[in-house]
DNA sequence: ATGATATTACGAAAATGATCGTATATTAGT
DNA sequence: ACTAATATACGATCATTTTCGTAATATCAT
């Protein structure tokens, strides 16, 4: 086992997670035309990201076609994870239920959410 | 009114805002102690840090002793806010409840916190 | 006052991240 | 096989963040 050592993603390199997460699959040119959408950028900006993004292993690359297509190499949950870790021991003092309270006062859930929430509280609770 | 722009810290002047929120007032000796318990780092690299985030707004500076003595500029509870919203927006697809459900099922709340979230829910429900 | 000490000010280097121009390579259509 | 179109590769630049060495300044004890 060569450290499975976690690799945090830049702001950039997030933005092209989300894209691959969504899509599954994904060449730079899907990519890229999904980032265009919403940000003024080059393509080859985009390819040079997802090139250090395959060299980080944030993405896995399939080299079998011209247009290469990317997978993502690190699941959406795991890092959604990681990065609540962070945020919970930097900015809430370790404390996940002062995340969870300032997030819900500030941010307006679904009513199936909360629903969603009550239930998973009262297994936690015993 | 000169626009109220937020401005973002950086992963370095988080670890300061921290310091300087809970001690209230501080100096750079003040800051620079706390950090070095847990890194390695140069007393003039927090003095840098810290003339910045003056520049930047993010702390006021008292200069009228010789240690100069910093105030946090910004408050915890909206800074918090305001990375909680990047994060929702950034990785939560704009749903807070996913995050809160992330954040419960993957770290432990006290029974107290969750108490408190269950009566938070309650209100928000109706 | 003067020397020792501690503080801030300044500037610049190192590290990281984001961007893009240009070169090279591959493919498809003819 | 040739060409146009489109892909990736590479290198360079720019901006931001982090870091720290050195200089200048202020304070205190004597």
């Amino acid at each position: 086992m060569p450290a499975p050592k976690y690799v945090k993603p830049t702001e950039g390199e997030l933005e092209i997670l989300r894209v691959i997460w969504e899509k599954g699959l994904a060449s730079v040119r899907d990519v890229h035309e999904e980032l265009a959408k919403t940000k003024d950028v080059g393509y080859t900006t985009t390819l040079k990201l997802m090139q250090i993004m395959n060299e980080k292993g944030l993405v896995k690359r399939d080299k079998s076609t011209r247009a290469h297509y990317y997978t993502a190499a690190v699941s959406k949950e795991k890092t959604q994870k990681h990065l609540l870790g962070r945020m919970i021991d930097g900015l809430f003092g370790g404390s996940p239920g002062q995340l969870v309270i300032q997030a819900l006062g500030n941010y307006k859930a679904s009513d199936e959410e909360i629903e969603e929430i009550q239930q998973l509280l009262n297994h936690l609770k015993k």
